[in-house]
DNA sequence: GTTAAAATTGAATAAGTATTCAATGAATGA
DNA sequence: TCATTCATTGAATACTTATTCAATTTTAAC
């Protein structure tokens, strides 16, 4: 049998999933609450017993989205370029393994770019703040010779936002599989 | 002096040119027909005036977007992988010199993507159908040898996903350069 | 088994947003 | 100059969507 804890804690989960699930396919904004009760089964007056408003749902996915994005270290790999293959790697093969990842990104990717996002919301999701995370590596990567010339910052943000549009199609569309992780590699690969 | 039909070519166009630019800053859902009077220094009524409904002027923008887009063809190119670069190359120009064009690809994008968008909208922005496009040009620098090998359609969608997240970057926020045309044409060029 | 507490509903209400419209001002052509 | 037509306004209306709440059902805990 399930306590009273454990059915609360599923049913926000079957909230926050479906929610999860609107957001992505059509947008925050464009996500009716009726809609997110009617996926996860339930009547709209049950999910304002479990979340406070609209909003605080979309906060609570935010925070669950910067959570789950701990990135790989750069410490225990040999070259530069490798931490970049090894990333590449395991964000694809997670956003197979795991699609909730996929849509994660999307969902991020949003509340980030949207001027229309709360701005608490997304002083929130401005924490995941990955373009500028690269470009110590890439400049080691610059010194060492495996790495392409450039702009670092610059660089950074190609591979960042390729990732971004590889993700945000995979994440509500997976008829096309994803690319082998070191065409995109290849972006910041010196010849 | 300006004639009666003039200025109204010339109202509608205020109209949609603020319409752009907030439905790519927020999305078409959370933008609201106030704010884009406002952006367009007139009151609501008048923007009525001009479109019948906001979702009809979202229609003509999807349908000038469509106008906008006609790619160079791959004809006068010797190499396959040269139809990339030129491609790129020309897209990226386009795009600094207008930003309008950067707006409309993430328009474009967004009415494709959002399950949110309606129907007949939808239908019109899908005509872009840029994925498959590229298939047959890989498929002939494949034979060439110019374009690396695998799946041609996984290599058309990460080339062209990659394009996509540059541009949906660049069109919210100029202050990172636009990347180096072959830095993204690496992703399909044979090593 | 009882019961108090929690879950659940859906219709009512509140809040927000698109659209209309009657009235006013400005410009054109006779 | 005058009258007709078009541009313009913004408050009123219509519609959509978020949120509340009183009533009912279910169930975990004793």
């Amino acid at each position: 049998m399930e306590t009273r804890k454990e059915q609360k804690e599923r049913r926000r989960q079957e909230i926050v999933n479906a929610a999860l699930e609107l957001f992505v396919s059509k947008g925050y904004a464009a996500t009716k609450v009726t809609d997110i009760a009617k996926r996860a089964n339930m009547s709209t007056g049950l999910m304002f017993h479990y979340f406070e408003s609209k909003e605080a749902l979309y906060e609570e996915l935010i925070e669950m989205g910067l959570e789950g994005t701990r990135y790989p270290g750069a410490q225990q790999c040999e070259h530069a370029i490798d931490f970049f293959v090894t990333f590449t790697e395991e964000l694809f093969t997670y956003m197979e393994q795991q699609p909730i990842m996929a849509k994660m990104f999307v969902l991020m990717a949003e509340a980030q770019r949207s001027e229309a996002t709360p701005e608490h919301i997304r002083e929130i999701a401005m924490k995941v703040n990955t373009i500028e995370q690269f470009v110590p590596i890439i400049e080691w990567g610059q010194k060492e010779g495996t790495i392409r010339e450039g702009e670092p910052l610059v660089i950074s943000n190609a591979f960042w936002c390729s990732i971004q549009g590889i993700a945000e199609r995979y994440a509500t569309n997976q008829q096309i599989a994803l690319p082998d992780p070191q065409w995109i590699v290849d972006i910041v690969r010196k010849r």
